[in-house]
DNA sequence: ACCCTTACAACAATCGATTGTCATTGGTCA
DNA sequence: TGACCAATGACAATCGATTGTTGTAAGGGT
């Protein structure tokens, strides 16, 4: 069916072995340039391509990547999976992708079947803050970067974006609407998103001299629209003034939050001004559009592959803390003015 | 580092051979009830995993499919996607995805590298409707499988949408609202997705008894929206009454349509009511909400799946035709009755 | 008591490529 | 002319698992 190394040798009239340093680049010139040329010329003839398992088998190298993300649908991953694909795949490798949704046992099986497929690296957007496929790459010095999200102990290079920084221009740019008592839907306390952006969001708050007990924080139980309208709805139901603006840990929450509003009778942005993370895609074009920062996904999923190629090439041995990139904030129709 | 079946062998004190057939639920018959307990106990001990590059290189069966996808960051893929990891992942398959972003040269090239990598069968959302890589494939026999597109001449089974009967009912439901002047922005004519639409357009709006002139076509030159605001302004620009409803191709184009219409000092529903396909995420939440077919992605994934894993196991060669799904007319605002 | 079957496990070949070692040839230099 | 060296390519071991073949001992039947 295919054609092997040794129909290439035999047809050449060489040994297999030499057939192998012919076709190689780099022991190419161990072989007369003659015979390279006939090597080449009748491996094209047979349509020869190496079968990747036999190299690997040999090499241990297998040039494919596992790349594990919570899911697919959720369309933040895509455009990083992308940037991955992008840097990864100009070099060789193919990527196995799989989807954890966010269940530790699930992501823990699905990396152990990867490993046994012989990655020669990972790429993790499923990280816990306490992460033990995380910590069992790092034990065994697997080359692995995170995306998006990080761990606690700082085991494994990281690419996420500037969330202390962004919370706090959240905040800042709320201010100046005018608002006051600025409430928190957190995603889930054990991802660093969910945890990192509350925590900044309560810093913030007290940097900027704004009363705690106005402005509370709900932790909602995913990073779903649904779990968004529950944590909504428990803020909004306390006793006391309500808040005038609502900080959701991402895009998702934000948009049950927007939800939620109805049956309190409040419209945003008229009585609440709503800010959500990461700007996935078409948040411009519900209604209202959403005032969000726009995580830099490809460029996350770029730099991520380029860690990890130079790690698995041992160019370079990346340290194992987080770089922050960049998020604009993108305003629109959710945010406005402090309602008198 | 990782334990080998020969570490697992010397441990137990027998022959490589027999820990194999002791390990292997099919083969352990061969080895004594005692053996098998200690090879496993051994085995569990060692935590040793299987060498898949070993295992596949001797036995010509990776468990890895190749999934090829247009562009992942089209919303219509991940869930597809999905649906068939969920069924391929459950019987130990992993998936290598790539992104062909439709041009034909790269997906033949990244197809031949998983060929390479050995892939047990292939599962393609990438077709052409005249496609050099489903020929190569049905030419060497390989079990893949259509997801979404079909090709001209029918060389390998696919799922998709029933398109034909959707566009009807589309007709019919424009007509049943008082449109009569419908037109149609078709999408690209070498996607089946493009052309059977625009087809089944043209069949609906004879058998409907419409003029013909006054429902026009116009062919994006791709599936998305500035595409499509292309196309809706070239219809939008002819001479003589205008259309009062347009079936878009997709909701992509479907969504470039609504923004074209502003420039005509036009909105929708008011002016002209607009149907997209595929139902995409949030099509329930922009502005207007758009009226689409709820194409069945996962279920597509699931059932593209469950065929390409019969196949692979050889349990049931399937017919290369195409299997059909329905997808049921949601309809939202962007639809509404023909103005006065 | 002998033959035959059965159960078991060791053995070895194999998948296809890579790579270090070794043998041969021809040429150079003293 | 003889020693030496460089170039070349054949050879063989190897990666790790699978699987058909072979050898051996125990047990059953007559």
């Amino acid at each position: 069916m295919v054609s092997t190394l040794a129909d290439v040798a035999r047809a050449a009239g060489v040994h297999p072995g030499t057939a192998s340093k012919a076709l190689n680049p780099d022991s190419r010139h161990l072989v007369a340039a003659l015979t390279v040329q006939r090597v080449l010329e009748i491996a094209a003839e047979l349509d020869y391509q190496p079968n990747s398992l036999a190299r690997g088998l040999r090499t241990s190298r297998s040039f494919t990547i596992g790349l594990l993300v919570p899911d697919l649908t959720n369309p933040l991953f895509p455009p990083i999976v992308r940037g991955v694909e992008e840097v990864l795949g100009a070099a060789g490798y193919s990527a196995l992708i799989v989807n954890t949704d966010n269940d530790a046992k699930k992501e823990m099986q699905l990396f152990m079947t990867l490993l046994n497929r012989r990655c020669d690296g990972f790429i993790l957007a499923t990280a816990f803050r306490h992460d033990p496929v995380v910590e069992a790459i790092a034990k065994r010095n697997i080359p692995a970067v995170l995306v998006n999200r990080s761990t606690e102990s700082h085991l494994l290079p990281a690419v996420a974006g500037d969330e202390v920084t962004e919370v706090r221009v959240a905040i800042e740019f709320l201010i100046s609407l005018g608002h006051r008592r600025i409430a928190h839907v957190a995603g889930p306390q054990d991802l660093s998103t969910g945890y990192i952006r509350r925590r900044a969001f309560l810093a913030a708050i007290k940097e900027k001299g704004l009363d705690p007990k106005e402005c509370p924080v709900a932790i909602a139980s995913g990073f779903n629209e649904e779990a968004g309208k529950d944590a909504s709805k428990q803020i909004l139901s306390r006793l006391g003034k309500r808040p005038t603006a609502i900080l959701a840990a991402n895009d998702q929450l934000a948009i049950g939050v927007i939800d939620s509003l109805t049956s309190f009778g409040m419209k945003c942005p008229r009585d609440i001004s709503v800010i959500g993370f990461n700007d996935i895609p078409r948040m411009d074009r519900i209604n209202p559009s959403l005032t969000t920062f726009a995580l830099p996904k490809h460029e996350m999923g770029v730099k991520a592959a380029q860690i990890l190629k130079a790690w698995i090439d041992g160019t370079s041995i990346p340290e194992p803390s987080t770089i922050h990139l960049e998020c604009p904030l993108v305003i629109r129709e959710s945010t406005g003015p402090a309602p008198a």
